[in-house]
Order: structure tokens, then C-alpha cells, then sequence
DNA sequence: CGAATCCATTGACGTTCGTCAATGGGTCTG
DNA sequence: CAGACCCATTGACGAACGTCAATGGATTCG
């Protein structure tokens, strides 16, 4: 490992590449993600065939029904997912017009 | 899209393909780079050629000295970056042992 | 219609987070 | 040694988060 020289006093320029909208829109994916409810919500329905009943979720995970619901809805404001409802179902999948941004992350983990 | 059958009062098994303990390393790298701050620091520090000495991170950024330092330590304890110092400054690279899991999360960003 | 089922919303509570000002330890220069 | 510089830690504060109980709307079955 090569360690720069350095000035007392003296530091360097910005040199941010990623522009700030760039980053900002990154983070709001990142954020929907970092939670291991909603991370395995989300790697269910990128893996999934068929679009999933939220009942699914309730079944398997340990949290109250409207905690499912309310991770669910960070997912659907992250723009990660989206809803189709048939008689008393709601029916979630992941959205079908993800950036490849959004996919190529998605696509990193698991 | 197809929506599957369903029948009332009956909901599907659990089926969740990844491990807990893989979901919840999973969150906390994605827990520390959902910030703009510490994504826009792990990226600069991914793409650099040399360690990247903190001063100019605090010189990029419109946040206190102190902040520039609360964020780093939260990379450093996700154990996505490492620390040398030398004199009176600290240079801060991509730990080099990261987890092929991690460097495809952070290659897939920007 | 009445009961049951599914699900979203609301309100509340404790926890975590992002931020700063203040402080102090280390290191170098004069 | 005295002062300047770099940086981590501490303590404080408001904002956001994860969770649940309670509620209510919508739909279906008997």
C-alpha cells in the first residue's frame, strides 16, 4: 500500500464523480433494502414466478400483519414493487420497469 | 402477468431460499451504505488508486469535522474500509479482504 | 344480511440515526 | 515548550425508524 505525500494544511479538491442526484436516488434503493424484512421480501419477489400474496409474508415472518404491510409500502414508495389486487388479495411483484441500476444491485445480493 | 389461484384461509409455506444469517449480513453492509454521505465515501474510496486521507473528505463534504468521522467509523465497522495512519493524518482504502458478496454490492453501484 | 377473511391506515412507544459543539489526544513545526 | 494541525470521542437533540394494538374498508361466503 502506497500512502500520498501530504502538506500540512493543504487538502485536496472534491473530486466526487457520482453526480449528487445520482447518489441521492441510489441511497432511497438502498435504504428500502436495508432492512432484513424487507431484504428478504424483496429477494422473494425478484425470485419469484408468479406474483406473491402479502398473506405469503404474513404466514412466514415472525411480525404483526401490519408491520408486513407497512415494510411492504416502503418497498412500493422505493418504487421496488408494485401491486395488483383480485377479490380480498393483494398481490406484489417486483416492479417491471426497475432501472438497471435498480436491477444491477438487486442482482449483487444473495 | 398471472396471478395465482387462491383459496380463503389458506396461505402458502414459508419458502424463504436464503439463510437468516446471510439476510442479516447482507443488511448491515447495505445499512452502511445507505447514507449519502458514507456512499459517496465508499465509492470514492472503491474507485481510488491510493488511501484517501480524511481531511480531504472533510474538505469535500458540507458536515462537520466530527460527522466526516462518525460516518468513516460506521464503514470501518461494517469492516467495508480500514484505517492507516501516518503522522498526523488517516488514510482510509477498501478493505482488501471484503467478501466477494460485499465487492459485487459495491460493484453494481454507479 | 351477518360473519369471516384480507389488508391498509392510524396512533403510540422505544430505539436508532444524523448532526453538531465541545473536548482531548497525537503529532509536527517553530 | 508553545502553538497549529489532524482526527476520534463524547454528549445532546430532533428526526426517522421498526414495531404493535386497534380500527376500518373491502370482499366473499353462508
Amino acid at each position: 500500500m502506497v500512502l500520498p505525500e501530504r502538506e500540512r494544511g493543504v487538502c485536496c479538491p472534491p473530486t466526487l464523480k457520482a453526480r449528487p442526484e445520482k447518489i441521492e436516488q441510489t441511497t432511497e434503493i438502498l435504504k428500502a433494502l436495508a432492512d432484513p424484512t424487507r431484504l428478504q421480501m424483496a429477494l422473494s419477489l425478484r425470485d419469484a414466478k408468479e406474483p406473491v400474496c402479502i398473506c405469503d409474508f404474513t404466514a412466514s415472518f415472525d411480525i404483526s400483519q401490519p408491520t408486513v404491510s407497512h415494510h411492504m409500502a416502503k418497498l412500493r414508495e422505493a418504487g421496488l414493487v408494485d401491486v395488483t389486487k383480485r377479490g380480498i388479495w393483494s398481490f406484489y411483484r417486483l416492479a417491471p420497469d426497475l432501472s438497471p441500476a435498480t436491477r444491477r444491485i438487486l442482482d449483487a445480493i444473495g
